[in-house]
DNA sequence: TGCCCATGGTAAT
DNA sequence: TTACCCTGGGCAG
């Protein structure tokens, strides 16, 4: 259930293991077949992402383009590298896993996943893990919808919103209905850009910060945090945000989403330090100020946290502090 | 074991 | 606003 930090994440680990290598397509399951053969024996020549989508280019100049939603998943397996650029030590990638790697859940060092990140495959002999790490490609398990296969590394695609063979154009059009990443489009047309499209309307800003066409990558975990950072009232319309305000929030989430692809977790609470720190990033809960903390107290004025339904998604904010 | 829920988004109503 | 897509983790029983 990846925010836009994963899916940058996924997508350097696609450029540095898939870019420049040919690679054999396949649809597992079938849903995707026609897509996957008409890029399979291609050279991939890019790999990028903007908000929650990922780009993959080949040398015909067709597109992949993903969206996995909030089930999909990418599991990578074989002789697996990472991308420099992302922390190895709790190399979780939001959703994804990756076979042969040490990898948990939470982010949490466990040999139990090496070989396995479905479950099911948890309980297996280790004679079985050490065959399994040994055949390769694996058998795909459950719904693949897209495999992706160089000589030594396999991505397996399950469950995701959307996987779509595009154009240059078809791409393009994508992209254009989305706004700025600070990942993809960095500089100050970018921040002018969210400033604008987040000041003109007055739609509550809660509902602009997960608007993917205002500003792209943020999910409802960010959008909670970032407004408890910013002491900004989730119903504050938002051409009722002065500029410092709007200005404030971008710079907020360039950090944030900075801190989210290199660590591969969603840190809200920055500024901690040492045992502090080490608890945050070992426990989901201690991560955030705000996100799946309704009932209790604020970390900062001890009222209790609020929960509410805005736009069929779960607000956490403190009343008292956003104001 | 079998529910419920989830870091999304779209299409139908 | 709701249904649906479709997967995995958590948890009650």
């Amino acid at each position: 259930m990846p925010e836009g930090h994963s899916v940058h994440r996924i997508a350097r680990q696609f450029a540095r293991n898939f870019v420049g290598r040919a690679v054999v397509a396949s649809s597992p399951q079938g849903r995707f077949a026609a897509g996957a053969s008409a890029v399979s024996g291609q050279t991939m020549v890019e790999s990028w992402a903007v908000g929650k989508q990922m780009f993959l280019k080949f040398e015909s100049g067709e597109w992949i383009r993903v969206h996995l939603g909030i089930y999909g998943a990418w599991d990578f397996a074989g002789s697996v590298e990472l991308d420099d650029t992302i922390a190895s030590a709790n190399g979780r990638m939001g959703q994804t896993n990756m076979r042969g790697t040490v990898l948990d859940a939470d982010g949490e060092n466990s040999l139990s996943s090496i070989g396995a990140p479905r479950k099911s495959r948890l309980r297996m002999a280790e004679s079985e893990k050490s065959s399994e790490l040994e055949s390769f490609p694996p058998e795909p398990v459950g719904q693949v919808r897209l495999r992706l296969l160089t000589d030594s590394v396999c991505a397996d695609l399950r469950g995701p919103t959307a996987c779509e063979l595009l154009n240059e154009d078809q791409v393009q059009a994508v992209i254009a209905k989305l706004g700025p990443d600070p990942q993809h489009d960095s500089g100050k047309r970018a921040q002018q850009k969210f400033v604008e499209r987040l000041r003109k309307k007055s739609t509550p800003v809660g509902i602009l910060l997960m608007d993917q066409s205002v500003v792209a990558g943020i999910g409802n975990v960010y959008r909670a945090e970032m407004l408890f950072r910013a002491g900004l009232d989730p119903y504050k319309p938002g051409n009722k945000l002065t500029l410092d305000e709007a200005n404030a929030l971008w710079k907020d989430w360039v950090k944030l989403l900075s801190i989210g692809v290199e660590t591969g977790q969603m840190m809200t609470m920055d500024g901690l330090r040492g045992k502090k720190w080490e608890a945050a990033m070992a426990n989901r809960a201690d991560r955030h100020w705000v996100y799946k903390r309704e009932g209790l107290p604020c970390r900062k004025c001890g009222t209790n946290i609020r929960l509410e339904m805005m736009a069929s998604r779960k607000l956490y904010w403190c009343p008292s502090c956003q104001t």
